[in-house]
RNA sequence: GCGGACGUGGCGGAAUUGGUAGACGCAAGGGACUUAAAAUCCCUCGGGACUCCCGUACGGGUUCGAUUCCCGUCGUCCGCACCA
């Protein structure tokens, strides 16, 4: 009866050969069955996986297999977002080629994934360096660009001085790049953009359906899009006191309503008014170099002193040609958002009031707070930005906030100035165009050719792809395409002249912006997606990821699948229907007296009185130990997927990553926890090593459980299934894990007392039951074990192969339930009771418990409340 | 500064979304088996003045009933950051 220990390692290796003979996890396009798309976010090939990915991969697969075993054709692809920075620094230290170190590293990740033992199709299998990815990706660059969604304009870019390229704004993080951390420099290039902010209000509109992604996201993306509807006025400039040709300032504000509180105008350091006057004054010029150079530092950015100065130029008050306001030259005003310049008026916006407190400008308010007499209501330090009634506004006095904006619109645009309306009613948009050029030879090339002659030539689709050049050097930093002696040069396909190749290559995230369209028919070579497979599995319906990726990629998806809609390339505008984004994966840190980093390898614990304590292996030292962080090479607190699954094995690490820590939270990686998943796959082992004695045989159908043995068995089997059931479809795992657990403890407690055999049929069928239906329940998590106990079962075919169980509701309901019983809300008692027992005998039988009446003690009841099948509550 | 989330035993967390707070696990303590260890099994495990009382950061409110809803305070974490 005591079978042997599982041992995971030969168990694993037996199935996943299996699976792959089997072609168990290949997927047709052509199966009738209803479709699920599962996918997790790809893998940078950076050189080996780590516990983020296990985490990651681990909950993928569990829905993927359980989906699976429910029916339905599931597509859960795998691939690599291959191009990017790393591979070139790779190449620049071992004097080697990106593509040798990126496919190297791919060989290795691709052998540690299957040794998790995930449920993969390998045959759709891509990697975005291949050209048989990016030529299709060409092809949709050249099919945007004829749509006229790419631009080319010299802009304000963000260098970053350590890569040697620019990033995109969502690219920068804290005025650093987000990769190399560098202090990120603004320089004026000449750059290739996509233009998602044609699709501003698309894409925030589109976010309302987005209801099974987080909220959190979904806000961000909010955020990031910063919709805000106002008004653009111009102002006409008193000529007297601007250079020749100046004759209005344009602004745009939100706040119209607080037209008659204004005390100034500010413009941008680069507005072109700012250059004309600074023109005829050195001092203003002297000014404005100063504001672009503290402009981008951190620094500059964190201390946000506002400092301006007065032009000297005046312009009229739309609503009184006697009032007259100056225009400063302000370092808070951005020239990229809205027109440049703004009114300012400091009683209702903190920036504004800093402002005119430094330069002695004043204020006057003019929305009174509700519950304060317009009279008595005075700003000083803090400006008020709440709800009010209108004051010290002329015709707008009395008025609400949305009155006055709307009243205010009206009027100025009725106002003719210039041959134009003085003012119209504008939306704004923080959203800038995504810059996808990048100085860098380890990327997708742009398919475009300069000719002296014709300008900028689309490479003819038929010469697609611009392939990378092999015979390049790293030796120095910078493009290595720039400095390749011939890639450059082609014949205009226009002309036939001699011309230049763009050497630009594009953003890594445009390769991730649709390789989840790809994968769903990879195969296809005359085109980047096959119409039919993509609208057939797109949009997915499970994606998994990281919320570091809640803005960049998330975004840039959205946008790049309604860019390939417009092109006919697909038929959805939405590429992801479900997303989890899931937390990390943390340790604790070890630090020595020297301040020197510990791997948890090299600490021993000891646990006494006063509590645990941890040591060097080598010296004996004691060690500090730190807070829970991310895993990372500098802290020196991460654990190898290798080393785990070749000592406890995929299974447990799979099981480990998935208890405990609900799935959107940081999960804390302990040797304790690891040990306590190996136990329990013993356990398992054991306990269904022993069900296959004392279960009837394969295929015994169980029709009516004759006795209360069988049918407590049948009813924990059932009652756990269906929260199982529950707990996977909320991607609750964690509470998954729980459920599993408890029907394997009860079914280890139910056989305990058994001597040698059981006897009664109805018992056998019901232990039969049990133990199909456990083992099927945490297929999802552990495959292996799974498969290994389905064999000890009796099953011939795999358990990967097999449904989902069948759950018999009625076998979760109980005919006797037990009510706990409150007087005034604490519980005093409880009460069994047949479960349809109507509310007038559940009233009766709860006045005749003793616990009751003692704590009544004589006094009469005031209300009886009867949940249903819930609690009872007697007031007195 | 603006926006958001969160706060439950020694620890990770659960609580059918307003109905028995602490499921499941980790750690710890005690015991059995063993020459011993590992493994395994059994018991205890929020606090207390222990037929009862207190307890879900703190203070209030709504309710028959609040971990859950509302208001305020404190704390932690995250995102954006001069966006007019």
């Amino acid at each position: 009866m005591t079978a042997e220990r599982y041992n995971p390692r030969e168990s694993e290796a037996k199935w996943q050969n299996v699976w792959e003979t089997r072609k168990t996890f290949q997927t047709s396009n052509d199966d009738t069955r209803p479709k699920y798309y599962v996918l997790e976010m790809f893998p940078y090939p950076s050189g080996r996986i780590h516990m983020g990915h296990v985490r990651n991969y681990a909950m993928g697969d569990v829905v993927a297999r359980y989906k699976r075993a429910r029916g339905f054709n599931v597509l859960h692809p795998m691939g690599w977002d291959a191009f990017g920075m790393p591979a070139e620094n790779a190449a620049m230290q071992n004097k080697s080629h990106p593509a040798r170190w990126t496919y190297a590293n791919i060989a290795t990740m691709r052998g540690q994934l299957k040794s998790m033992g995930l449920s993969l199709d390998w045959s759709r299998e891509i990697a975005t360096c291949d050209p048989s990815y990016y030529r299709h990706q060409q092809k949709m660059f050249l099919d945007f660009l004829a749509a006229g969604l790419v631009d080319r304009k010299r802009s304000k870019v963000n260098w970053d001085p350590d890569d040697h390229t620019v990033l995109a704004n969502e690219q920068v993080i804290d005025g650093r790049g987000w990769r190399s951390g560098a202090i990120v420099e603004q320089r004026e290039l000449t750059q290739w953009f996509l233009k998602i902010s044609d699709y501003s209000q698309e894409l925030l509109d589109g976010l309302d359906g987005l209801d099974r992604w987080p909220e959190k996201v979904r806000l961000m993306q909010r955020n990031w899009i910063g919709r805000s509807e106002g008004l653009m006025i111009r102002f006409e400039v008193d000529g007297s006191t601007a250079p020749s040709g100046i004759t209005e300032l344009e602004i745009f504000t939100t706040r119209p309503d607080t037209l008659f509180g204004a005390k100034f105008m500010a413009i941008a350091p680069d507005h072109p008014i700012a250059s004309a006057a600074a023109a005829e004054n050195s001092e203003l010029k002297a000014f404005i170099e100063e504001c672009r150079k503290g402009g981008t530092s951190v620094a500059a950015i964190e201390t946000a002193e506002k400092i301006g100065y007065d032009t000297g130029i005046r312009v009229q008050h739309p609503f009184d040609s006697n009032w007259q306001l100056p225009v400063y030259v302000a370092n808070f005003v951005l020239m990229d958002y809205g027109t440049g310049a703004i009114f300012g008026c400091p009683a209702h916006d903190q920036r504004d009031l800093d402002f005119v407190n430094k330069y002695g400008l004043g204020n006057t308010p003019v929305v009174c707070p509700p519950d304060i007499r317009p009279d008595d209501f005075k700003v000083t330090d803090v400006a008020f930005d709440g709800e009010g009634r209108l004051i010290n506004s002329r015709f707008l006095d009395g008025m609400s906030i949305p009155d006055a904006k709307e009243e205010v619109a009206r009027r100025l645009e009725t106002v003719v100035l210039g041959n134009r309306s003085q003012a119209k009613r504008q939306i704004n948009f923080k959203l800038r165009d995504w810059g996808i050029s990048r100085q860098r030879y380890w990327g997708c090339p742009i398919p475009v050719i300069h000719c002296d002659a014709c300008g900028v030539v689309p490479v003819p689709v038929g010469d697609l792809p611009v392939q990378l050049p092999d015979d390049v050097t790293f030796d120095q930093p910078g493009n290595a395409l720039e400095r390749h002696p011939t890639w450059k040069s082609v014949s205009c396909p226009s002309c036939g002249a001699a011309a230049r190749r763009e050497t630009d290559t594009m953003d890594t995230f445009v390769d991730s912006s649709w390789y989840f369209a790809r994968f769903t028919d990879p195969w296809i070579a005359e085109q980047p997606t096959n119409q039919l497979a993509a609208n057939h599995w797109l949009p997915v319906d499970q994606y998994i990821g990281g919320i570091e990726h809640a803005i960049l990629h998330l975004l840039y998806s959205r946008f790049f699948t309604r860019a390939m809609k417009r092109t006919g390339h697909c038929d959805i505008s939405e590429p992801f229907r479900g997303l989890f984004t899931q937390g990390m994966v943390v340790h604790e840190t070890y630090r020595g007296r020297d301040g020197g980093w510990f791997t948890p390898n090299e600490i021993k614990f000891v646990t006494d009185s006063s509590g645990r304590h941890a040591y060097s292996l080598e010296t004996g030292e004691e060690v500090t130990i730190g807070s829970s962080e991310k895993m990372s090479k500098s802290k020196r607190n991460t654990v190898d997927p290798d080393d785990i699954i070749g000592t406890f094995g995929a299974d447990t690490a799979r099981w480990f990553m998935l208890s405990d820590s609900p799935p959107e939270r940081d999960v804390a990686w302990t040797e304790e926890g690891v040990q306590g998943s190996a136990r329990y796959v013993q356990q398992l082992w054991r306990l269904v090593n022993d069900l296959s004695e004392f279960a009837a045989p394969v295929g015994t159908s169980v029709l009516t459980a004759m006795n209360v043995q069988a049918n407590a068995v049948r009813k924990a089997t059932h009652t756990h299934l269906a929260r199982v059931e529950e707990s996977i479809g909320r991607l609750r795992f964690n509470t998954a894990i729980a459920e599993i657990r408890k029907l394997s403890n009860t079914l280890i407690s139910s056989i305990a007392g058994i001597e040698t055999e059981v006897t009664d049929a109805a018992v056998k069928a019901a232990y039969r039951e049990a133990a199909d239906v456990l083992v099927r329940m945490f297929a999802p998590m552990m495959p292996h074990l799974a498969e290994e106990c389905w064999s000890v079962l009796g099953h011939t075919s795999p358990v990967s192969e097999s449904s989902w169980p069948t759950l018999n509701p009625d076998l979760t309901i109980n005919d006797m339930i037990t009510l706990p019983i409150q007087i005034n809300g604490k519980k005093r008692g409880e009460l069994t009771i047949e479960a349809d027992a109507d509310n007038a005998s559940i009233e009766r039988e709860t006045l005749k418990l003793e616990a009751i009446q003692r704590a009544l003690s004589g006094q009469s009841v005031k209300k009886f409340i009867v949940v249903p099948k819930r609690i009872v509550n007697v007031v007195i």
